[in-house]
DNA sequence: CTCTCTGCAAATTATTTGCATGATA
DNA sequence: TATCATGCAAATAATTTGCAGAGAG
């Protein structure tokens, strides 16, 4: 039988409170409150979640893992210029399930698409850039 | 001047032969025919042909990433039961492409977007399995 | 008291880098 | 012949595992 613990809790109330982390960034937060927490101990309660289904993880290129501790159906935006995910919610979440083909697969998992891009910020900064010169 | 080497054209041959590979299925593949390049040279390559546009980079959940040497706009999905990346084209791409709100961001690179969920091949097994209970 | 979980250190996997040598413009 | 690329081995980064002891049921 599986144990709730102490630290799996804090665990999963880290990955809530950052903005899509990887590891090592809850790693460095728990840090600050609880020092005695070992590395091993957060990637090991990560996975737990992870197949519980409390947290998600998301693959990114050339990076290391980011976790997602909402619940709530949506999908993510990763930008290629700053590297931040942002959530896509709502109207567009809905826009993009209503043109997922039942051809192509069975069942796609709520929250698991990854687009990728250039988000309305760097975009911005980039042309602001570009008058510059 | 980057030169164009043999070493090169061998890689990005190989990446289209195979289905998605990982860049440890194509050092595989070369070492048949090839058994003197290294696998640094594989990566190397790799790494130079993404940064050209002329390969696709996929990171996957808990795996190593793949790599596609298709040039026509597609999309992908990966299946969480077989683990294998299938395009996504025409009519779907499309499809998804209209679902994509301009809002979200400024613009959504080709061949980027990864769904993930069970492909219609494992749902049949599983269905199939149930069965037999 | 038993068994799971933790923290640490060592192991593993994927990928990158330093460097002496080989190949190409 | 001056550079750039290669192959090898060592380095790095992310993650997992083995194990002795702590803590919960």
């Amino acid at each position: 039988m599986r144990r709730k613990t102490i630290q799996r809790g804090i665990v999963h109330k880290t990955v809530q409170q950052l903005d899509h982390p990887n590891a090592d960034s809850v790693y460095q937060k728990i840090m600050q409150d609880y020092p005695d927490m070992g590395l091993s101990t957060v990637y090991r309660n990560i996975n737990i979640l992870v197949e519980e289904g409390a947290l998600l993880r998301l693959a990114v290129p050339g990076q290391a893992d980011r976790y997602d501790g909402q619940t709530k159906p949506h999908y993510h935006f990763f930008c290629d210029v700053c590297r931040r995910i942002y959530d896509i919610q709502n109207d567009d979440y809905d826009a993009l399930n209503a043109a997922i083909s039942q051809k192509t697969a069975h069942h796609i998992r709520a929250h698991t698409m990854l687009l990728e891009g250039v988000c309305q910020h760097c975009h911005e900064h980039s042309v602001a850039a570009a008058r510059e010169d």
